[in-house]
DNA sequence: TATGAATGAGGCTTCATTCAT
DNA sequence: CATGAATGAAGCCTCATTCAT
């Protein structure tokens, strides 16, 4: 192998490297970012400590997002897939019951979501709302907005189908997005700083809240 | 019996004078820093505008409270009510079905704390609770515990009288204090901040949650 | 005299002191700042430096004027004071040639505006106009354009008592505006920074100039 | 003989061409960075901004120049040119009236520099000169001096010859200048920003300046 | 007790300069 | 030679906190 080849494959693999690291710098800077905001919120975060945590300086931040406002808001962006179109699809395919339908659309979500380091942002946004107000109406129309459709249209399958009651749809469809997203919120406040006073297994919880949800409190008669 | 008490009547007077202006100014400021944190979150919370909105100066702020700090704990502090003692007897002597308690109890909830200020606190610490470890683990002992309590001891007695299944109690909880909070968030960050998009009437919203806890989804066969 | 008359004498003295401060400050601030955007340019001066200069902190100065671009432009509002209304009256009463009254004209203006600090504001203005064209345009409407009428009123006086030829007046002016200008821009550039290379005698200057613009280089026949 | 000149013809063609192009691109970044920083100012001009308007890189500027200090000084040595000789030997050819070489002199300058890109050295060293206290010492000797020396030499003719006034040569040469920095300094500064407040004509101006001059303002008996 | 002028540490952002490729 | 990603010192500005009155 001649020696210019082996430079070359040098210079490729650093190349590579570098032009990897480049095109994963926004990339890793908006996965410290996520990290930072959803700990301490937005304005407790310094912009040099999410440089730090990307493992780059507090200049090459700036190369990448003009403003600490700009980074918040890609953040958003960023982790706010359209999943819900693939959901759909997968839920309009779906053949068991409506029940099964609401148990398997809370577990997945807790999976895919409300596990995820994405779960964050909806604290995130919750609790910067006011001070974002471009933010809170972007992602009420690209996240809530769809996920309440999504909702609505397996509750509306259960009423179609004779399985559910006759349901007042604009509200019920809370029963189901509530729980869900009053689990985050714990999970990133009380249940990140102080778990052993807030003891909270997702997985149990999400049994109970379909268990409810479907059959109720009381007793049938 | 103390100095000031021997002094005589005419010093009681002007001391009370004194003193019920001086109480007064803390409760001012406690409340124009409730509004604002719950508004703003605590980094963005200028010390300044807290004193404006109470209407003294910014020195008199750090003349009641040693610092932006201190100031948020006594908001919090101030804004806890332990009116758990008063509900629990209030429930005690209830005398209808305890489906009627769990929906008197939320309704109830509503009224005399989730439409008012003090829904704020909640917010409040669900936003700040991971910069304020310890305000988390007082209202966790203080609110959260004796709420989880009280809602604990309805299902209970739901169970006993035979009118509720067997639930898991740790767990159903949640059915009731989840949608609550939630409403609460809602009602100060995406509710506050574009009513417009995020429409959430609190009534028709409890009577939906209610109604669906009680009887769940599915049509009873 | 009582103790409290001491006290109050005492307290007066202090108060009025301190009010001399506060309300002096700004002017102290503005003074300092003249002296350096002077020196240095509005870029390389420093808001720390002004600050040091007026003998107050870093914060002070942003108490008093909420950007140094404002305080840029409070620098030349400030020391741009209207005396054109006071000379036009002036020279509006002048009794003698108009010969005599060019040769006031520019002394005078020498001794009231050249040779104070004032006069570093059009060198300001000058180096600046382009990163500041607002400023430009202002400047030029209450300063430049209410000097050269005034300036345009005199000669004119001469023409139409038969002491000066007929002139382009609208070019004419420059004969008086550019020297002053010109002696300005010298004073507080290479004057400032070669004096010893660059030695230029304002009086002589003055005079010099005068009297080659009354009677012109060429000998008289 | 240098060893490059050794090694042959072809070589010698590709370092010609090379250092062409090296030669080619200070070059570029000179007239780029004479540009701004006679629009901006030294401190404002960016070394990025001047890179791209030479179409290069930012690295490819500190190729060239050290430090943006150094690149200021090499546009000001690059611009400053010493042509004071050959109009020297122009002048002293000149066979007509000393008032025909003085509107001469004051119309080929304006043509040959004033109204050229290298008239905005002038206002570059004037406003920067404090701050480049070296750069103005070397500008008078270069060229301050120089065209002082050919004014008075002129002025001296004119005496010399009876055709002009017994006149103080130190600051009637200022007579001459005066007017043209000015006009300089009017170009790049409140003419280029708010060109519509203040038109005016460089022809018109010269034409004025040069009648007065010679003529003065006073009617001849 | 109340004021509000003053402070200065700290955060965001810019940009000249470096350096690996 | 040329590039442009990366750096970090330095500057503007904010705001919690102090303190003389």
């Amino acid at each position: 192998m001649s020696l210019s080849k082996l430079i070359g494959v040098r210079t490729d693999e650093v190349q590579a490297k570098r032009e990897r690291r480049k095109e994963a710098r926004p990339g890793e800077l908006l996965d410290a970012a996520l990290d930072l905001f959803v700990e301490k919120g937005f304005a407790a975060t310094r912009a040099e400590e999410v440089a730090a945590r990307a493992g780059v300086s507090k200049g090459t931040l700036f190369l990448y997002f003009p403003s600490k406002e700009e980074l918040f808001k890609a953040v958003v962006r960023e982790n706010i897939s359209g999943r819900f179109k693939e959901w759909n699809e997968e839920f309009q395919a779906f053949e068991g019951t409506t029940a099964e339908m609401v148990r398997a659309c809370m577990t997945i979500w807790w999976e895919r979501v409300g596990a995820t380091k994405a779960s964050g942002i909806t604290k995130l946004i919750i609790s910067e709302a006011r001070n974002f107000p471009d933010i809170a109406a972007f992602y009420q129309q690209e996240v809530i907005a769809p996920g309440q459709d999504l909702v609505r249209r397996i509750l509306k399958r259960g009423m179609d189908r004779g399985e559910f009651r006759v349901l007042d749809l604009d509200y019920a469809t809370f029963s189901i997005t509530a729980p869900m997203v009053f689990l985050i919120m714990m999970k990133h406040s009380l249940g990140a700083c102080i778990p052993q006073d807030y003891p909270l297994d997702p997985q149990r919880y999400i049994a109970s809240q379909v268990d409810l949800l479907l059959d109720g409190l009381q007793v049938r008669k």
